[in-house]
DNA sequence: CAAGCGTGGTC
DNA sequence: TGACCAAGCTT
């Protein structure tokens, strides 16, 4: 006979076994009456939306020193908070934070709303994200899910209907199972047991505290859920680009349009993405080909860019974009595709 | 509402 | 090495 899944057994795995993170309280902090700090709680939630803790903590260090409150992030220039986001990807994600935050410093007086529903309402902030800041940040009972969630629910019910279309009903089984007490605690303590136990592969059954509860251990079927959708295949995109330093070592850089790929950020000029793109050069010289193409993985698309150099005189004018003094140019200020086309010619490929 | 949107780690 | 995957949101 299986027995209901028990959110105290959870909790009380929790106890011994959360994870030490930079933005997180941890449970006996909490239960001594320490108090998150919900702009840290909300700046960690943004990072972490589809990227790994290990990838985000470098990240969020060097945002919340440099900004240590939500009304310094708010009188922040954008291009410094884009150029500090610079490597993290999904970059609608910086300037929706930025936005986010002059929101919460003009219309909310500095202090982030501890509800679900007005949370909604703010740049950037979805349903996962609401239900993360109210719980985590103010201790609400609402219901985190994501995509450690929908593991663990599918398997813990035993629910083979594919994702995305499982994602109503594994809400409904989290729901459920929300407790009233420290509902903070329990949301970490579900994405832990996702993060460390009930992983995609070879879930570590033997050590969850869920074990006796759950249908797909029951079944032997762990391994197999949660059944997704088959995804498309990427396809391969070109594009060629303009690498032009003057000679007193200046860089020509343009700003990318607000939307779309890399939206907002700093790179190099260059043409269309595409099957067969045209020449764009931004500046009349002597263009170079590298014989090495840097080649990168979006999201939707593989891309493999020509890279073409130019040494240039002081006083050509280009057709598009900036030249920026090499005092300031900073490699790490570009989204990491751009950073693959530095490196090639900065490591003096030919 | 399906598609667009990054990157680094893993196997 | 290439596909898959990670604490999703917006349009």
């Amino acid at each position: 006979m299986r027995e209901r899944a028990d959110s105290s057994a959870l909790l009380e795995w929790y106890d011994r076994h959360a994870r030490a993170m930079p933005w997180r309280v941890p449970p006996h902090d909490r239960k001594a009456g320490v108090v998150p700090d919900p702009y840290r709680v909300w700046m960690s939630e943004i990072m972490l939306q589809q990227t790994t803790v290990a990838a985000v903590k470098s990240f969020f260090e060097a945002f919340t020193q440099r900004w240590p409150t939500v009304t310094d992030l708010a009188n922040a220039e954008d291009a410094d908070v884009m150029a500090e986001w610079a490597g993290l990807g999904y970059y609608a994600r910086a300037r929706n934070l930025l936005k986010c935050a002059r929101v919460v410093a003009n219309d909310y007086d500095g202090k982030f709303p501890d509800d679900h529903d007005t949370l909604l309402t703010l740049p950037g902030v979805g349903p996962y994200t609401a239900a993360a800041v109210s719980s985590i940040a103010f201790d609400r009972p609402e219901t985190v899910v994501d995509g450690n969630v929908e593991r663990v629910m599918a398997r813990l019910y035993d629910e083979h209907t594919p994702l995305p279309n499982a994602k109503p009903i594994l809400t409904e089984y989290a729901r459920d199972l929300t407790p009233d007490e420290r509902p903070g605690d329990y949301a970490q303590a579900v994405m832990d047991l996702g993060a460390t136990i009930c992983t995609p592969r070879n879930p570590a059954c033997g050590l969850c505290p869920w074990r006796k509860s759950c249908a797909a251990w029951e079944n032997g079927t762990a391994a197999e859920l949660p059944k997704k959708a088959p995804k498309k295949r990427k396809p391969t995109r070109h594009g060629i680009v303009y690498l032009a330093r003057r000679i007193d070592g200046a860089w020509l850089l343009e700003q990318r349009p607000d939307s779309g790929l890399l939206g907002g950020m700093l790179g190099w000029p260059g043409s269309d993405w595409g099957d067969d793109p045209s020449e764009a050069a931004p500046i009349r010289a002597e263009w170079k080909t590298l014989n090495e193409e840097a080649r990168h993985t979006f999201t939707h698309f593989h891309l493999r860019l020509t890279v073409k150099t130019a040494l240039v005189p002081l006083d050509r004018e280009p057709s598009t974009g900036m030249f920026i003094e090499a005092d300031d140019f900073d490699r790490s200020n570009l989204p990491t595709v751009m950073r693959k086309a530095y490196d090639l010619v900065a490591k003096g490929k030919t």
